[in-house]
DNA sequence: AGCACGCCGACT
DNA sequence: GTCGGCGTGCTC
């Protein structure tokens, strides 16, 4: 009888791939868990184990596997069954599934190397290329593919390398490295022969006066003991005040000895508080959701900016780890600050592990074994649109904080979900509960729970009594025709600045773009500087002195001399956050003025560091985009200023009013912090636009209403079901031709539910031109029929010649 | 995705 | 002649 399993690997191929075991490796194999495999010529793999079975494959000889990497399964059932939905619904490989939620460090990889042969000698038949490399295995035992490549200065160097082994020079071989390395920490204890009471007496009397920091050390080793038992050999030092060859020298005379334990990197104190009491509003609002999820699986929690959510959302908590469940509490990426982990962790203490890519592999690693586990350290999951991915086995309580935001949509190549969604899925796999939480629902999210799909508690009252701000929308047509402007600010604007900052208050101004500004045009012959790679215009960087690209990060010096024309006459135009705060330097030089956007946060820390400042109040005016308005709490801010609303409302999607009316609320939300009524200011050449108009009286119910209006009378989403696909390639003649195919192809399925292809705003990135094409689905029209038909259609596409370097993207639920 | 193989134009 | 670029096809 022959063994054989299938495998899962991390390529974009829609299909599993059968390898032979023997059948010791086939009692020993467990669907989870990791194998070595190779693949194709070289390569060896992270295959995930999927199935055992003894059906030989006829169309291939199976090859064997090459290593079994896990002695238990790393991957739960209740995992694999998400993945499978991701894959089906979002129509992506497996593979793609398993790459993205797996953290990189447990897929290994193999490289090759090239190793000396030692019983060649005869170097006379080597050439001179061929000796450089054989001279180089001399001093490096191992040389990998990459630095032979250095050393002969040439890309392609199979072809010499083969020759050395056929010379019988070197050979080669595939080695696959461990990518996860435990932390160790240092422990201290006294060797056997010392342990005994009277020996310890010897023991100090052995000291002499000139072994002072030994004594010394010795003695803070038993304080310490005394109450810890590890003793940490950092701790001894720090106490006692020596260098860690003091500790050396103890363990050479053979009375102490090191050993070495794992530790996680990632520890929290385990203290734990009393939750705070809700007020009414809270514990109404509580009462309804516990309510609310005896008949629903999912509630919508509608609570405006600081009504105290979190407040409830850890009560929830608590009752789900009080009957030991697992909860995952997601948050978008820039919302995940140190003040939300703070703040949780007071009341949870070592319960909760973070879970954030920007955290490092090593750090994600543990995470997922302690989650694993079912460890006590991680009964709570705070994480990152990725954390739903994690191998829960006993989840009870799913919760999705700002859950209207965009984040939670991947927007990689081959896979692009919606972490809300499948949050939704995943809970009901464990049979949990979903809370999803926002001050400003998702068109989507709202309308389900009205239509009764999921429950809805509204919370309204502000916690603890904060006043909405006082919002004025400021004409600057009006102000241009009149000369009130000066630079980007209107007269209005600049004095309620003053105001501000006369009481001593902190101003936030928003403007949605970075840089300096937009665009460069030449005054005399109207040249715009373009990006080589894309179709943009190039955005200029002040500071940097540069002209950039926001699609592709290409960058050139400013030219003193336009292109074209060669004209000295070169002009900004429109403005970005860069030119906001220089303006403001100069009309307020006596005050401090900070910047807040990709471009001074590129740094790991810097977004909390520059945010602590203003905190601080060190800084009296901050200017940045949307980054500002995630999950910061600036309590002495009393002016919000929207530079130019306009630009959030003129993109040509059918979101753009709700996305809009979000941020614009969100930026409110950090102008109501203040314990005095706040004050928000919008610029804009459009005062009289319904969703000022609505933004400016908080009414969402109105937004909402007349939102859902437009996109029923246009077929989208709620209504309509949408699916993008995407064709890309560097020659437009192809992707355009391919486009029209996909096109007709698409109509004669679905008829005029069959929008396009049409060119996006930015026709070419990265030198790859890029046509759309948009699928709407009526309600009726079975989601699962039309997917097959998309995928049909699709093969039959790649199975053309001219079509196939084509790529295609295929978005689910698309924008 | 990665990688080899094969064809073509451009160089020492 | 050989190197690098790129299109093509395959991977159990």
């Amino acid at each position: 009888m022959q063994y054989f399993i299938d495998v899962i690997l991390p390529i974009p191929i829609q299909k599993l791939f059968t390898y032979c075991v023997t059948e010791a490796e086939s009692d020993m194999l467990q669907k989870g868990m990791r194998v070595a495999v190779p693949f194709g010529k070289s390569k060896i793999y992270t295959g995930l184990v999927f199935s055992v079975h003894q059906d030989m494959p006829t169309l291939y000889e199976a090859k064997e596997i090459y290593q079994i990497l896990d002695d238990s399964p790393i991957v739960n059932e209740f995992q694999l069954e998400l993945w499978r939905w991701v894959s089906d619904y979002y129509m992506c490989p497996l593979g793609e599934v398993y790459r993205a939620s797996f953290p990189s460090a447990f897929l290994l990889q193999s490289e090759t190397i090239i190793l000396k042969n030692i019983t060649f000698t005869d170097e006379s038949i080597l050439t001179d290329s061929e000796f450089l490399v054989f001279e180089a295995l001399q001093y490096k035992s191992q040389l990998t593919i990459q630095e032979i490549a250095n050393i002969l200065g040439k890309k392609k160097v199979m072809p010499s390398v083969n020759k050395l082994i056929n010379k019988g020079a070197i050979y080669i071989e595939e080695k696959i490295y461990e990518r996860y390395k435990p932390k160790l920490v240092k422990y201290v204890r006294l060797r056997e022969e010392f342990k005994s009471d009277n020996s310890l007496k010897k023991l100090l009397l052995q000291f002499s006066k000139r072994a002072e920091k030994q004594r010394e050390a010795i003695l803070t080793f038993f304080q310490i003991s005394l109450t810890k038992k590890p003793v940490k050999a950092k701790d001894i030092e720090k106490k006692a005040n020596i260098s860690s060859y003091v500790l050396k020298s103890l363990v050479n005379k053979n009375i102490l000895e090191f050993y070495y334990l794992q530790t996680d990197r990632v520890n929290f104190e385990g203290v734990t508080n009393k939750l705070k009491k809700l007020d009414e509003f809270q514990e109404q609002a509580l009462s309804e959701i516990k309510e609310s999820f005896t008949k629903k699986d999912v509630t919508l929690l509608y609570g405006v900016a600081s009504s105290g959510k979190t407040e409830i959302y850890s009560k929830l908590i608590e009752e789900a780890l009080n009957s030991e469940k697992q909860v995952l509490f997601l948050l978008p990426e820039n919302a995940l600050t140190t003040q939300i982990i703070v703040r949780l962790q007071y009341y949870f203490g070592n319960k909760i592990s973070v879970y954030h890519p920007r955290y490092s592999m090593n750090e994600r690693v543990e995470v997922w074994n302690n989650v694993l586990e079912n460890n006590t350290k991680a009964q709570i999951i705070l994480g990152t649109r990725t954390s739903i991915f994690l191998p829960f086995s006993n989840l009870g309580l799913i919760i999705v904080d700002q859950e209207h935001e965009n984040y939670y949509k991947s927007f990689e190549t081959y896979h692009r979900y919606n972490a809300r969604e499948t949050s939704i899925v995943l809970a009901k796999i464990h049979k949990a509960k979903v809370l999803l939480g926002s001050a400003t629902p998702s068109i989507e999210s709202y309308f389900n729970s009205r239509k009764g799909k999921y429950g809805l508690v509204k919370l309204s009252n502000r916690f603890g009594k904060l006043k909405l701000p006082k919002i004025e929308l400021i004409d600057i047509r009006e102000k241009r025709l009149k000369n009130k402007m000066r630079g980007h600010f209107s007269d209005r604007m600049l004095e309620l600045i003053k105001d501000a900052l006369s009481k001593k208050k902190q101003v936030i101004l928003f403007q949605n773009r970075r840089g300096f500004s937009p665009v460069v045009v030449c005054k005399v012959c109207s040249h715009i500087p373009q990006c080589t790679n894309c179709d943009v215009s190039l955005t200029y960087h002040k500071f940097k002195h540069k002209l950039c690209c926001h699609y592709c990060n290409f960058q050139r010096v400013m030219p003193n001399k336009c292109d074209a024309c060669g004209s000295s006459e070169i002009n900004t135009r429109g403005f970005g956050t860069e030119q906001i705060e220089i303006e403001l330097k100069n009309i307020f030089s006596d005050y401090k003025i900070g910047r807040l956007d990709l471009d001074t946060v590129r740094g790991k820390y810097e977004y909390q560091k520059i945010t602590y400042v203003f905190q601080s109040r060190e800084i009296d005016i901050i200017v940045g985009t949307k980054m500002l308005t995630k999950g910061l709490c600036f309590e002495n801010v009393y002016l919000v200023g929207i530079m130019n609303a306009d630009s959030l409302l003129n993109f040509p999607y059918f979101r753009s009013h709700e996305v809009a009316y979000q941020t614009m609320a969100q930026i409110f939300g950090s102008a109501s912090r203040s314990k005095e009524q706040g004050k928000v200011a919008i610029q804009t050449n459009n005062p009289n636009h319904q969703i000022l108009k609505q933004v400016s009286t908080s009414n969402y119910e109105e937004m909402y209403k007349t939102e859902l209006k437009e996109r029923k009378q246009y077929n989208y989403p709620p209504y309509y079901r949408l699916i993008k696909i995407t064709l890309k390639h560097k020659d437009f003649m192809r992707v355009d031709m391919g486009a029209n195919w996909f096109f007709k192809s698409l109509y004669n399925s679905f008829g005029k539910n069959v929008l396009g292809p049409t060119s996006p705003v930015v026709t070419r990135v990265r030198n790859q031109y890029i046509k759309n094409i948009s699928i709407k689905i009526p309600p009726k029209q079975s989601l699962v029929g039309t997917k097959k038909t998309i995928i049909k259609i699709k093969n039959t596409f790649e199975s053309i010649k001219d079509f196939r370097p084509i790529i295609v993207i295929i978005d689910v639920d698309s924008d």
